[in-house]
DNA sequence: GCATGTGGACTTACGCCGTAAGATTACAAT
DNA sequence: ATTGTAATCTTACGGCGTAAGTCCACATGC
């Protein structure tokens, strides 16, 4: 099919996995097909087979490529000063790759760019509260917070897929008046400052935790009952 | 197929939304299939298509379902304690719900139940912050946190589809320690504390503001620098 | 009783999809 | 020139959503 003297840049996993980024992006995830991706990397799609061995481990390649991307925060930072950077990060990476994203945040995070990540984080907050179970509890609390706005920004009211019948604005006006007042503060113009409010709000919390951890190192639980 | 004699249960709407999140919950949304629904419901696959015009508008049947399942707060509540209703009713339905709610987070709700359920939440807002864009930007924050602990507790870390190639729990021990001693606490008999800090942390945020905002109610912003 | 219209379920078929299996090519080493 | 190997292509299968057309039970009018 291709011209066959031209030059054929050979195919490797990462020339097809930026090929598959790139499709993802230009489409959408659900549309992404191995035959697609082959006519974007002028290979027939089992040509693909050869170098991942399922859509799902191409998938899965994808992902760690999009977390792989995600920097570090400067070593000489504050622990929630990191966990700021690293939260604003891995935001960026999400809206980035907006539709690659769908798959990030539903996907289980246990290979190795995923777990090192985590684990970078973990650090963090484990510098800031040290305390197994507190730190990660505080890191799942912190982590819903920023995986959902991520995802709200990318694929939800403003930007996601619409279902078959949407409802007409003028009966959203009409029936849902709140909504209809509120609707302009969902647009993507408020995004930023939307979910910095939230941000804080989550800092806040994990600061007052730390001082509260800190100030009582260890007095070993006030459950004293003086009952009569 | 199905015995012919034998009485023969009219398909409608409801029926077929109602085995349809059955069998969605017994297998998995990526699995659901309108063949399968066929056979579930013990007829052909475009029997369906009489009632419903595509599957799409089946499964945007099954999110309204859902969503409508959520229950409204007594009304002589606070209008922060109607949002800590609220919250926790949505989160109920993600867990009444786990397979279908990949498919209600990553949904416009742009559908009767859907508004109808925003509008509901945004009252309680602007009753607590009684400003259009300070409710709005709230309720987003608010939907942020909850959104992404019902998703991750459902279907992410410890629930979710792995990938195709997972890291084996032996090196994850020794590669990342942190991560090692924080995954007991991510396991499901945490979820419900962890689900409640957070969204303790996200209803003080809320109060804390509604206090600031009832306090100054119309001062002109102290923009006044004194310079010199 | 019988014709007829109609709505609900069924049948067939099409063009996609992921991918198993095997054939073919390009090229390096001998 | 020959062989071995890795990369790519070809063919084919079963499953998917669904368009189009068919069939049939049953209510309605005579």
């Amino acid at each position: 099919m291709a011209a066959h003297t031209l030059e054929r840049v050979p195919l490797s996993r990462e020339r097809i996995v930026e090929a598959a980024m790139e499709l993802v992006e230009r489409r959408d995830m659900g549309g992404f097909t191995t035959r697609g991706l082959g006519a974007a990397l002028g290979c027939e799609a089992m040509s693909i087979y050869h170098h991942f061995p399922s859509k799902r481990h191409l998938q899965d390649a994808m992902v760690e490529r999009a977390i792989g991307g995600i920097k570090d925060p400067p070593g000489d930072l504050d622990p929630i000063e990191g966990l700021r950077f690293l939260g604003r990060e891995y935001r960026a990476m999400a809206h980035r790759h907006p539709r690659l994203f769908q798959l990030v945040a539903l996907h289980r995070l246990d290979m190795p760019a995923g777990i090192a990540f985590i684990e970078r984080i973990l650090r963090h907050f484990h510098a800031a509260l040290p305390d197994d179970r507190i730190a990660a509890q505080a890191f799942r609390v912190f982590a819903y917070y920023v995986v959902g706005a991520a995802l709200d920004q990318t694929s939800g009211y403003a930007e996601g897929p619409s279902p078959a019948a949407p409802a007409a604005d003028d009966d959203i006006a009409c029936e849902a008046p709140r909504l209809a007042a509120a609707a302009p503060f969902f647009k993507r113009s408020y995004f930023d400052s939307t979910f910095e409010q939230g941000f804080e709000i989550m800092l806040k919390g994990i600061a007052d935790q730390r001082a509260a951890l800190l100030a009582k190192p260890r007095l070993p639980k006030p459950v004293v009952r003086p009952k009569a």
